[in-house]
DNA sequence: ATGATTGTCTGACTTTAGTCAGATAAATTT
DNA sequence: AAATTTATCTGACTAAAGTCAGACAATCAT
């Protein structure tokens, strides 16, 4: 009773008993789970009848009259679709906006219910970011992303503090040649985040200077999404940008004996070992790459 | 969007789709969920009916129709309770031992495809364990149990094992005096497993000689269930043990370097530190407590 | 012994979810 | 222009889940 799949399925009861009754802030608003999930749908942005029917798993039929229904509460209203006079489009009316921002905040409470009565908040965190990111490890999508945005400081934010704690004497951002944020827009460089439903879990940056070189910078995975390939699928994202940017060569530099992973990748994927390119005081190591 | 509620939520909505799909390893088998769920129930040990109603919230009606359902199917059988014949008692026949157990398999494999296509297992199963005892935690109930018994080997083997990562020089039992069994087993002494649905997640034993003295031996708490209180709960069952068996005074030794949050424990507890009682080479610290 | 309480069952409901065979109208193909 | 395909809707169903008021027998309290 103690091997891996009880334990898989004691996980299984608790978090059924515990989080499904999360999930059931559906209810508790006088209306039927399937049409709090209809309005939650078109909440969230998918306005096209077809696709908000596909993304539920929903019979047309089904839909149409749940569809109707919130029409006649007053939440949804629905036009034939600009381009298409078939198909439908459906939004939220003011009401139908107040009503869903109400179903939003009692998820949210209760979200904030299970974080409050547990003493060590950020390892359940860690916890449920790893499980989130195996589950879905299908469902990672890389994207480009402005290096100033949300996403992109948050992903920065954690790389620079895991480094602070992998290198014996920390990290000072200051020290490092920080690359301008323009070296990593279009058309100079990019920036990719790996997007996990909503949780950037990784990113890289392309930094280019307008030539035909260019360096790959702030390679860095969640701790809760190692192991699923990420890394590789964030420099192959970045070769293949460097290609349609028109770069020839890539460059990077790593500290092999804190990131010894690091080190790991770039070796078995192509990477040749050169001369030290600059005088940054942190990287041991520097590659190049010809595309 | 990367605050802890999004994240609590992110998590949710992957386990509601891919662990909601776990459960619903209830369906198919062609019978619908509510005829399952009770099947389960009973499978699981629930045989007074009104117990039964309770576990899976069921109206009367309903119960005693699925009831019916699962008799006409020849899966049940139902008898009036020995000792008060308004209860009634459900178990199951063969036939539907074996349709319980072709459920219970359908969970493993589900459970293990989960684990299958995650690369690393004993990440995932260290958070799924952290979760699911952080969600229970109410539920953790503390129980006599023979040290000889599976739950309490599984707890000495993680206790070895953590000793052995702990200790700069690892940790090899035969090198300490390990309690004999029999000395903590009542009259003489006793063992405490605590248990999370089904997964022992902590232990202590109280090891006599028969005299007025005893000690407290094997104390552990699992990690996935640490800053739950559960070490301060086990002292305590350990102490009102050793009251009831006659004991008058508690020793114990630990070693205050490799295990601070012992040594804090017992501090703010109302042990007394006492000189060095047995020539064991891993302790340096011992205590003692009148009870 | 009587009345109240308890545990289960029955029958008559309602609501929700889901299915399926057309109907309708707009777009696409031929 | 006619035939076909596509996107949605309608109406007529079924199955499952859940509710409620009483029925009934066993037990408990006084």
């Amino acid at each position: 009773m103690i091997d891996a799949v009880s334990r898989v399925r004691r996980f299984n009861r608790a978090v059924t008993s515990e989080v499904g009754a999360l999930d059931s802030s559906f209810l508790g608003r006088g209306r039927p789970l399937g049409a709090a999930r209809v309005l939650n749908a078109i909440g969230r942005g998918l306005a096209d009848v077809g696709e908000l029917r596909a993304d539920l798993a929903l019979d047309s039929g089904l839909a149409s009259r749940l569809l109707r229904g919130l029409e006649e509460e007053g939440l949804v209203e629905t036009r034939p679709h600009p381009d298409d006079a078939r198909r439908r489009v459906a939004r939220l009316t003011p009401a139908g906006e107040r009503e869903y921002r109400a179903y939003e905040s009692l998820s949210d409470a209760q979200a904030e219910a299970i974080l409050a009565r547990h003493p060590d908040r950020a390892a359940l965190l860690a916890a449920m970011d790893l499980i989130a990111s195996a589950l879905g490890r299908d469902r990672i999508a890389l994207e480009e992303a402005d290096p100033r945005g949300a996403a992109a400081r948050w992903c920065l934010g954690e790389y620079y503090a895991e480094l602070g704690r992998r290198f014996e004497r920390g990290f000072d951002v200051a020290l490092s040649c920080d690359p301008q944020a323009d070296d990593m827009v279009r058309p100079r460089g990019t920036f990719l985040v790996a997007m996990s439903d909503g949780l950037p879990v990784g990113c890289a940056g392309l930094k280019g200077g307008g030539g035909a070189v260019a360096e790959v910078k702030r390679l860095w995975v969640a701790p809760a999404a190692r192991g699923l390939g990420l890394a590789k699928r964030l420099m192959a994202a970045v070769e293949s940008a460097a290609r349609s940017l028109g770069i020839e060569v890539l460059r990077l530099d790593t500290n092999g004996r804190a990131l010894p992973e690091a080190l790991a990748l770039y070796r078995r994927s192509g990477w040749v070992e050169i001369d030290r390119f600059n005088d940054d005081p942190y990287p041991d190591a520097f590659f190049e790459k010809r595309l």
